[in-house]
RNA sequence: GGGCGUUUAGCUCAGCUGGGAGAGCGCUACCCUUACAAGGUAGAUGUCGGGGGUUCGAUCCCCUCAACGCCCACCA
């Protein structure tokens, strides 16, 4: 005989979680295996971190979710992988490996020179690049790790070189000089996805521009006077009364005394400020547009650090602030200053570097997205691709529905260079792009220079869900499947990156193969602390998932999540909330060795259905109606429901009614229904531990291993439980509900007189229902052992009630508690004149309606049916509790 | 300025296409009952943000107000 005390009273994650995932993936069990009965291959991509990464909660919840719908897919027979990868992030690593040689040798990437320094970062990758993969696998991420793609690796460069030509042919792929958000701390262009726009302080300053030939001036406001050295133009509307007579003038700026034409452009509000604007086409994105349509010239006046340069010659050399203050006291010495006045207003200020980031004019490659992006709609709105939840199509829409050209050359040495060439003979001038790198000039044969820049990192990311399939090498493709797992079948990603990510590899994969990358997108929550403030370092409320899964363990940690996740927007993680489902994840334990002992009784025949006790009918159709709701809801990617639906049964139906209801049997010396009892604990409980295997993998796992026949193979693979008609049991499930009902109420009734819990009373069940007074006599057994009584009996309501007692009633039975001891009465009629004005109140509700013509009218049938039947139930329960009280009180 | 979202028990949140208000944690009382004190049994708690409308019937649909949060936007 097997002793449970071999087991632990309380579960230890410790080992268990390392163990079998050493297991698993040196089984190669996350790899794919051939699909059971023609089911549909089933992928999904890992969003890949940063290489600069560190595991952060939002890689917890991802992960997990991600991974409970691979283990659930993969147990259901599908054909099933998920692939993981890992992104170079030029910006993120290029500016850690500068900080890293500059801290340890005082050096600059200049000093290293390019090919140096990219081999410092290849050292740097290497060394640190790995650390959030092992972390990966700390949270059970069943992926299969032969799949790894890292965005700089030869199949992604090919594929960015091979997009590029393509793009590059048609000429979507276009050099030009347009005004971009330079970052002078990383003198790089930037996307305008990687700007943020933040509210600071600063000053509106009027000052006076004199117009030439006339002793007028025009007072402008503006929020940066050190730019007016790159003014090109004064614009008025042209429908302002104001200053109709100076269009066609000349103005004078100040200090630098240039002449500028005095224009009107239709964009100018007439509203704002003095009605007159200076025009920096140079420095800023309207007055560019306002500089296009007048031809108006562009004048730089910053360096690529975002010091002054010589066209701002009074301020050269200055930063931004100090020219401004300088260039403010300029114009007070000439009196051109009139006055300041302090202005919040938006400043765009990069994502990386937190500069403020500077509109520049430069030359830059551009991509045109405008087809694209409509025909990544069109993708959404005929549902070939669908957002779960489906509100997110707006925010999608947002961005696609407005394209803008996307800058994607950054002045950065890590990252795919762009593979465009220019030949070195002035006299040929070629310019082409090329797939492989090039001998020489193909026109005349010049040594030749390649673009130095490279290519924003969201242009590799766009291409993942192709290159981590091998395209465009064809063999690769072939060897990886490409065929079956694009495309893959849902993206799970946080809605911040919707933009940066979901939307540049709808465009790209779409343009690419004409078919959708994913099929669904789900877009899960945030986490944040448990008041709701995003997590930071600076605020110091960062939960590390590695110190909660030591804390509590794996399992626990994940199924808390996925128990967070349905169609919500926040996840307020309180660390107490995973106490909580640590407990839930040892209680499993905890059944599992009351049964253990159990297990050897059990038989590999299993049961008969048609041997099957009542009790043993109700809880498989409980069972099965949980399979049913549990597949739904992962369906939908409902986890909440889904969890929330394993936890209920678990707690509420097997371990604290079936487990009770069997302590009788089981230690009783019937052979048979103990037998029989012990197959159908063993079914139920590996059913339990199938469902909850996506979600708490690790203890599962474990379980198994003492469940399973010799030669089972792990629980990774068994098949995921499915709805049987044969376990379908309604009465049972009604007949259990009212004997669940009489016994919460004995207990109730023994609570409310404050009866020792070891103390056996003797009980009285008034029904006029014969076939459940027969459910309960069948049942008298059990009443006594969980509600430790000693005798009873089970009259109809015609039969007189005891005089001296306690009852409680429900809509079928009245439950009497005759009692020989001092009794309270007055104290026990209050309560039940209570629970009488609360049914009432109840029943009049309901009878109201009934009253109703309107309602009767209207109704739909099943409603009124509904509605009649409730309000019998609460009528015969009034009476009871009235008739009662009469007796009480005579 | 535009858009999205939130407002339900002390806290964190769920309530699907309208038909008797739910969960977890916390709280109260009684229990070391032979799987589990990370436990058991029983229990208390809500003008479903305010106001209006549609409907036989509204937490759910429509309008409006309020508070809070987020995203986007070049307003000098």
């Amino acid at each position: 005989m097997t002793n449970h005390e071999e087991l632990p009273k309380t579960y230890d994650p410790n080992g268990v979680e390392d163990k079998w995932y050493k297991a698993w993936d040196e089984g190669k069990y996350f790899k794919p295996r051939p699909s059971k009965n023609g089911k549909k291959p089933y992928s999904i991509l890992m969003p890949p971190p940063n290489v600069t990464g560190k595991l952060h909660m939002g890689h917890a919840l991802n992960h997990t979710l991600i991974d409970v719908l691979i283990r659930f897919k993969r147990m259901q027979g599908h054909e099933t992988v998920w692939i993981p990868g890992q992104d170079h992030a030029g910006i993120a690593t290029q500016a850690k490996v500068e900080q890293k040689i500059f801290q340890e040798g005082g050096k600059t990437k200049h000093d290293l020179g390019r090919e140096e320094f990219l081999k410092e970062v290849w050292n740097w990758k290497e060394e640190y690049g790995g650390h959030i993969l092992e972390q990966f696998k700390k949270l059970g991420d069943s992926c299969d790790w032969d799949y790894f793609t890292f965005t700089m690796d030869e199949t992604p460069n090919k594929a960015v070189k091979k997009f590029f030509c393509m793009m590059f042919e048609e000429e979507l792929i276009y050099q030009s000089d347009y005004i971009i958000n330079w970052d002078p701390v990383l003198q790089s262009a930037i996307s305008d996805a990687e700007v943020d726009h933040k509210e600071v302080d600063g000053n509106f300053y009027n000052l006076h521009y004199r117009v030439k030939d006339s002793n007028q001036v025009l007072e402008i406001a503006t929020t940066r006077p050190e730019t007016l050295y790159g003014d090109s133009a004064i614009a008025v509307n042209p429908n302002d009364d104001r200053f109709e007579h100076l269009i066609g003038k000349l103005a004078i700026v100040p200090i630098c005394n240039r002449e500028i034409p005095i224009i009107a452009d239709m964009h100018v509000d007439m509203e704002v400020g003095t009605g007159c604007l200076k025009v920096t086409p140079g420095h800023d994105f309207n007055d560019y547009e306002i500089g296009k349509r007048n031809n108006l010239e562009i004048i730089n006046i910053l360096n690529k650090d975002g010091t002054l340069n010589e066209n701002a010659q009074a301020v050269q050399g200055l930063t931004a602030k100090e020219a401004r203050k300088k260039t403010v006291q300029l114009l007070k010495e000439c009196e051109q200053f009139v006055k300041m006045e302090p202005h919040k207003h938006q400043v765009g200020h990069s994502q990386r570097s937190h500069a403020i980031v500077e509109p520049m004019v430069s030359k830059q490659w551009f991509i045109n997205t405008d087809k694209m992006a409509s025909d990544s709609v069109t993708a959404v709105e005929k549902d070939e691709m669908k957002f779960f939840p489906k509100g997110w199509e707006n925010t999608y829409y947002s961005y696609q529905k407005n394209p803008r050209p996307w800058c994607i050359s950054r002045q950065l040495w890590w990252g795919h260079q762009i593979p465009v060439y220019y030949c070195d003979s002035e006299a040929c001038g070629h310019t082409w792009a090329s797939e492989e790198t090039p001998e020489s000039c193909p026109k005349c044969t010049s040594s030749f220079t390649q673009d130095p820049d490279v290519l924003d990192t969201w242009f590799s990311s766009g291409l993942f869900p192709l290159n981590t399939l091998g395209w465009p090498d064809e063999e690769k493709m072939k060897e990886l499947q490409f065929d079956k797992f694009y495309p893959s079948s849902v993206l799970v990603t946080a809605f911040d990156i919707i933009f940066f990510w979901v939307a540049r590899m709808m465009m790209t994969s779409q343009k690419i193969t004409n078919k959708v990358p994913f099929q669904d997108t789900y877009i899960h929550a945030i986490v944040r602390d448990k008041d709701g403030v995003k997590m930071s370092k600076s605020l110091g409320n960062v939960l590390d998932p590695l110190d909660l899964i030591k804390e509590s363990g794996c399992d626990s940690m994940r199924f808390t999540l996925a128990v967070s996740s349905g169609y919500n927007r926040n996840i307020n993680l309180d660390p107490s909330k995973i106490e909580g489902y640590r407990n839930f994840v040892n209680k499993i334990w905890n059944a599992f060795r009351f049964m253990y002992p159990h297990l050897e009784n059990a038989n590999d025949k299993g049961f008969e259905v048609s041997d099957l006790h009542h009790h043993e009918k109700w809880i498989l159709s409980e069972l099965n109606e949980v399979i049913k709701d549990v597949t739904a809801a992962i369906e939908i990617y409902r986890f909440d429901d889904a969890c929330n639906k394993i936890y209920q049964f678990v707690y509420e139906k097997f371990c604290s009614w079936f487990i009770e209801l069997s302590k009788g049997i089981l230690n009783s010396e019937n052979e048979a229904m103990k037998i029989q009892r012990a197959n159908v604990l063993k079914y139920c409980f590996k059913e339990i531990v199938k469902l909850l295997h996506p979600v708490t993998p690790f203890i599962t796992e474990e379980l198994w291993s003492h469940l399973k026949n010799e030669d089972d193979e792990l629980l990774i693979i068994q098949e995921y439980p499915v709805y049987k008609t044969e376990h379908v049991f309604t009465s049972d499930q009604e007949n259990m509900e009212k004997f669940m009902e009489v016994i919460t109420a004995i207990r109730n009734l023994r609570n409310t007189v404050q009866i020792k819990p070891k103390e056996e009373i003797e009980v009285r069940f008034y029904t006029d229902d014969q076939s459940l007074a027969k459910y309960f006599f069948q049942s008298r057994g059990f009443i006594k052992e969980l509600a430790r009584v000693n005798s009873g009996k089970i009259k109809d309501k015609s039969v007189e009630r005891p005089a001296k007692s306690i009852m409680k009633a429900t809509s079928h039975t009245e439950v009497f508690l005759p009692l020989e001891g001092v009794v309270d009465l007055q104290v026990f009629i209050g309560k039940l004149q209570k629970d009488k004005e609360k049914t009432q109140k109840e029943f009049s509700k309901i009878e109201n309606k009934l009253k109703n013509p309107k309602f009767m009218k209207n109704a739909p049938d099943d409603v009124v049916a509904k509605v009649k039947a409730e309000a019998k139930e609460f009528e015969d329960k009034l009476s009871s509790i009235t008739n009662s009280l009469e007796n009480f009180q005579a």
